[in-house]
DNA sequence: TGTTAGCACTCTCATGCATTGAGTGCTAAC
DNA sequence: GTTAGCACTCAATGCATGAGAGTGCTAACA
């Protein structure tokens, strides 16, 4: 299962000219620029004998040899050097989070267009609001005269607003009533306690607003309930544009509704994110038909120990490892600190 | 510079195919299709006069006729023929709309995914924030020891909020006395109006909670900032790849390029969303080389007699016109109601 | 005077074919 | 085990050719 110095060496070779080239490399070029010491010929037999193995393939017989997604799994698990970002990419990493607190939607859309620009790879950026969302706060504010805004805070980190219409002899006063009377017997409580019991009490001690009720605990069932859904923000969607193997627009088609659909991208991180380290997916070994030419490198973040999401990077096959792990794996260690900061309390 | 009937019947027959087929029309296809009574010679006669006019153009000299941007603003000035949507797709937009009582930032996002739904082509929505936000609400969360979440309202109806770190012996009730105050002294205003002498005040009144006051203060002046700036929603970005004329991946690359940036976008659709109606730019009439191959259909919505933004389609020039404006007009028509009802109070 | 048929002309596109060049695999010699 | 040499393969390129679509022009017609 594991390979002879030398031919790690042609495989290094090759996949290092191919992932900068994009072309197919022959055994001329390596001889030439990669200094093995040894012909062509040579190189040319040990060639075949890793094609035998399944480590690279060829296009067609009169070009040369291309890693194939076994090639590639070897590389990125025996050959790849560890890698680290220069200091003006990490300061860009920590300006980008230091600039001003963030709500957690904002620090993961950032995220998302940080990786993408660094990298010139598309970004997907996953959270999975593990375990159940709890009920902080909520908070009535009087508009205007027959309208209100209902604000629900989730314990999450996460705010839910809308407006609503409520009678016009409704003022600030009774709002705030309402609000407190809700914060007391609401806080701290998850949807599943939030039992019939407990709204019964509600709606008896405020039953002249009824309606208002009706809003505001309707706002507080989907703000619960939309933090145990997992969401997606994607950065640097169109970066695969650059890339040569997209050149062709079916291609970019079939791998832009991919992307479109939450659903799918989200069953692909999904079993990578709770485990330590980066990991790659690489190309068929992701389960998904739409992304057999395309690797993912990822890795999960977290905070007080609970596994909150993951960070990836969507490239070709072809693409950069090394420099995805090392950025990713930059990337969700300060993300996992700046989330410990933002839901767990002051970290520094 | 109005043309006569028959010319006219033969520039709408040319545009129809054009904007069909996407292929360049000749003179026996519009003969056979398009009854006109006349044979193909003669139809060729008066293509030269209309290309001769710069109604039509020739890609190479022996294939068809295909519209010049003058010839589409000549066809949506005075050729088209009024469109009305189809009662399911009338539901469609009605339904989303319904639904639920969604913030500002929500609607026009689902304004956008479905006008591009609807029509498959981009869709833009944009908000220009006319005129001076003010403060509504403040609200201090306290969310565990040594933390605090900021709630900003603004009257233009949308939330802001972060979360700040605070002194451990701040509880609660602290945050009350501060949120009272700030609400009472700020309320209405706007960021002109909160000045220095007004801070002092503030500051004077709540000394000891200097720390929490710069980090609320510095959010409601953000909040009020942001306000003021344009936003623009995009929709289904990805369906030009579906026409044909982007099926070459550096002009998709051009305009997603420009896409990205929103301030180009915002010149574009600027000038256009105070005029009353459904306005289009045809190519190289939108002042951005980078859009020449493209038109952009698109009105404005207010609320309260107040402009507030606009919504368009951008699609090829050889976009369905018709359809386009049946579309932007039926959006923004109610797009209007619910900002109305969102923004304004009540309205039925 | 406007309309039409006929025809020569132009230009793109697809096809076929020969050429070139990169790269291989095999064999025989070192 | 390594290498030089050589025949072979195959994609890409350039070129010629023919078909097809469409035009513009001319001359005849109503």
């Amino acid at each position: 299962m594991t390979l002879d110095a030398r031919k790690e060496h042609i495989l290094l070779a090759i996949i290092q000219d191919y992932i900068t080239t994009a072309e197919p490399v022959g055994s001329r070029t390596i001889a030439r620029k990669y200094k093995l010491g040894v012909s062509p010929a040579t190189i040319r037999n040990e060639m075949a004998d890793l094609e035998e193995m399944g480590y690279i393939e060829q296009p067609h017989t009169s070009a040369g040899r291309i890693p194939s997604d076994r090639g590639y799994r070897y590389y990125v698990d025996n050959l790849m050097k560890r890698q680290e970002l220069s200091k003006e990419e990490e300061k860009l990493v920590l300006d980008s989070y230091l600039t001003k607190v963030q709500d957690v939607g904002q620090v993961l859309r950032r995220t998302g267009q940080l990786l993408s620009r660094i990298t010139n790879y598309t970004a997907v950026v996953f959270t999975a609001h593990y375990g159940k969302t709890k009920f902080k706060h909520i908070n009535l504010v009087y508009m205007s005269s027959g309208q209100c805004m209902v604000v629900v805070v989730t314990d999450a980190g996460s705010v839910h607003y809308r407006i609503i219409d409520i009678p016009e002899s409704i003022g600030p006063a009774d709002l705030e009533t309402i609000s407190a009377v809700l914060n007391r017997k609401l806080q701290g409580q998850s949807m599943e306690n939030i039992k019939l019991t407990l709204i019964k009490e509600i709606y008896f001690e405020l039953a002249k607003q009824k309606h208002i009720l009706n809003m505001a605990m309707d706002l507080i069932r989907d703000s619960l309930a939309v933090e145990t859904e997992e969401k997606i923000y994607l950065g640097g969607v169109f970066n695969i544009l650059n890339q040569p193997e997209f050149h062709n627009v079916e291609k970019v088609k079939t791998l832009l509704s991919l992307l479109e659909q939450e659903q799918e991208l989200a069953n692909i991180m999904v079993d990578v994110f709770q485990v330590e380290g980066v990991t790659a997916r690489i190309g068929e070994e992701i389960t998904n038909e739409r992304m057999k030419d395309c690797s993912v490198v990822m890795a999960g973040y977290r905070a007080g120990g609970k596994p909150l999401g993951g960070i990836g990077l969507i490239g070709p096959t072809r693409m950069d490892y090394a420099r995805a792990f090392a950025v990713v794996e930059y990337m969700t260690k300060n993300l996992s600190l700046v989330m410990e900061r933002l839901l767990c309390g002051r970290n520094r």
